[in-house]
DNA sequence: ACATCGATTTATAACGATATAACTCATGCG
DNA sequence: CGCATGAGTTATATCGTTATAAATCGATGT
């Protein structure tokens, strides 16, 4: 790798940083003597060295062929004149672009959620030579639409998502292409793929349990859209719980994760004001869980006596909200760092797709 | 502009979808027949119509020099092998990346934050040539360092970011590379810059003022870190706003709104058990308002009784929220629309700095 | 008939990097 | 003395696009 160009070391300290009213040039020179009136190239670097382009080329990626004394005498003269390589025509030349994309949904659910992922993944790749970009993408499109739109133009080397369908056609597509992925959460196609996953099934048997030996007899779950994995495991994992200490139960078919807040809340209030309603709550996200509280409020009930709740805690937001509830942790910085490790795994070389599949415990 | 590669329209169905076993290969083929074994480009355009690379290059981007009856039958052409710009080409060419980069500190307070400015964004990008993508930026690196590498790569065409300084380095920089940006909120630099502001100042004198008329008679507000311009006009405001009402108040400053949400509940559960105990609090952000919420349950406080509490809202969050507190708006959707419409603007060609400024009213 | 013009189309040269193959030139060996 | 060896360097071609200048050709005007 030729000059590592991700840190930004702040060596160059602008002389003219407090001038303020000097009109704006563009791209004016940042050496105090005028030196590089436009960009420095290869060919800058060779001019100055007395060697051909393709000898610095070398040099600065460290190839072995060239003379160790010469390769010291480049990256000198190179960080001289504050070279750095130019990402378009590497890419041209190569192929490869250096970055990591990650396509994400900024769904209303995706409050902390999004957050801590991208920690994680910076995490991970930093002291890489890739970058990571966030591509947004809003529910009204189809799901696919970045992802093509991405490998189609070579946008990045490998491709990070989550919100993955039993039937994910972008899981689909990206093994047809041989394009390197990794989901968070897992398909249901006949094909395994490189993916990691919490334990949902677990987290929303372990919720159940709880809720029951707390003295709930009638719990409600709102699970995520059904075309969602996980929503198979959760619903999953709530329903051999129940069976298992046969209480009564429902599971939400008017809302699910993904609904307004509004539309949760005025729903659970309705199921709060019937006379068959619900003692115990199971909401796997930070959004409904909030509507659930509102409601029980709105409909005189106290959290932790009257009713009770277990939620999905992804970011800070339950430690603040009162009366406290109960939670089950899902550690997406961690999700995140697996996500992008399994993808630098996956790049790196052929591994078996087994080795690129990873399971969180709640 | 050549073919619209920004839309996937949904035409090609891949026949072999539901094919699982079948071992991916690199960049199969899409086409049933074996029409592209690589990706078409130019050359494969020109050869199929019997027409020179630059004539296809020149017709695809309407170039009226061009017959109406080739640029037409070029077109289709391209189409039906589907063809698609390569974009690093383009880029090493033109100098143009045609992506726009929001550099976001992915912070905790940014919860609905980035959400709904990337939803305005992305809006008022659809349909230009433009895409969007996220650099995120940790605050335990410099703020400029995103910024610095996004020009010095050229990895954007224009910049957007948040959390502007009083005297921000990244606005330095990029007035000085004669760089496109347009940042969230003002700085108090000499040299004016292309920004999108909400009036800060407003809101706290209209938060304060609420508080007082409904019988507060401390008030304590959280602003943000000091550097942070808006600090400085919420000050402002709040200030303006006790002085004229001549009643007592505090400004934190032990905590900001970029504390931790267990600090700022910590240190308002100590304010709150003193004597002179505030009983009115004005946060300029949500997770602050979450800690001064639940610092009031914790010593007792009934919210909207014995304490009152004016938030800033920039989320559904506080619709769910018990019990109600009271919030005043900051549309950042809206928000997100203008900084790209004005970057936009701004890269469309000269424009007086004053038509790139914008200030959200209250 | 010939220069000129307008409407099209095209050849050529970049943009900045790297993969490939070829070139130097001193050294070692038979 | 000639030739293979190999370390070190370099020339050339190419990635896919577009800016620039030039070429083609029938039609027009004098």
């Amino acid at each position: 790798m030729p000059l590592d160009d991700r840190d930004d070391r702040g060596e160059d300290i602008d002389p003219d940083t407090l001038q303020q009213g000097r009109p704006a040039r563009p791209h004016a020179n940042r050496l105090p003597r005028d030196t590089a009136q436009k960009k420095p190239t290869l060919k800058t670097v060779a001019e100055l060295t007395e060697l051909a382009v393709t000898t610095v080329s070398r040099a600065l990626s460290d190839d072995p062929q060239i003379a160790l004394e010469t390769r010291v005498r480049v990256r000198q003269a190179a960080e001289d004149v504050g070279y750095l390589p130019d990402r378009a025509a590497q890419r041209l030349r190569t192929g490869r672009t250096n970055v990591i994309s990650l396509v994400l949904d900024p769904h209303e659910e995706i409050l902390g959620y999004g957050t801590s992922m991208i920690r994680g993944m910076s995490a991970a790749l930093r002291g890489t030579r890739y970058h990571l970009v966030i591509t947004p993408h809003f529910s009204d499109t189809p799901q696919i639409d970045p992802v093509k739109h991405i490998v189609r133009n070579r946008m990045a080397d490998g491709i990070l998502f989550s919100r993955t369908e039993a039937a994910d056609e972008r899981v689909k597509f990206l093994m047809e292409q041989g394009f390197p992925f990794v989901c968070h959460g897992r398909t249901e196609l006949a094909t395994p793929h490189p993916y990691v996953d919490y334990d949902n099934y677990a987290f929303s048997y372990r919720a159940a349990k709880s809720l029951i030996a707390a003295g709930c007899r009638r719990l409600f779950i709102i699970l995520p859209p059904a075309q969602f994995t996980f929503a198979h495991h959760m619903r999953h994992g709530f329903m051999t719980a129940v069976r298992e200490e046969g209480v009564a139960f429902e599971i939400s078919d008017r809302v699910s994760l993904d609904s307004k807040s509004d539309a949760i809340r005025d729903h659970v209030a309705e199921r709060l004001a019937a006379d068959d309603a619900p003692d115990g709550f199971i909401c796997g996200g930070e959004v409904s869980a909030m509507a659930v509280m509102s409601a029980a409020y709105d409909t005189g009930r106290i959290i932790g006596q009257d009713v009770r709740l277990v939620a999905k805690q992804t970011s800070g937001l339950f430690d603040q909200v009162r009366p406290r509830i109960e939670t089950i942790y899902e550690d997406l910085a961690e999700a995140g760092r697996l996500m992008a490790a399994l993808l630098l795994k996956q790049m790196g070389g052929e591994v078996p797709v087994e080795e690129l599949q990873a399971l969180q415990t709640v």
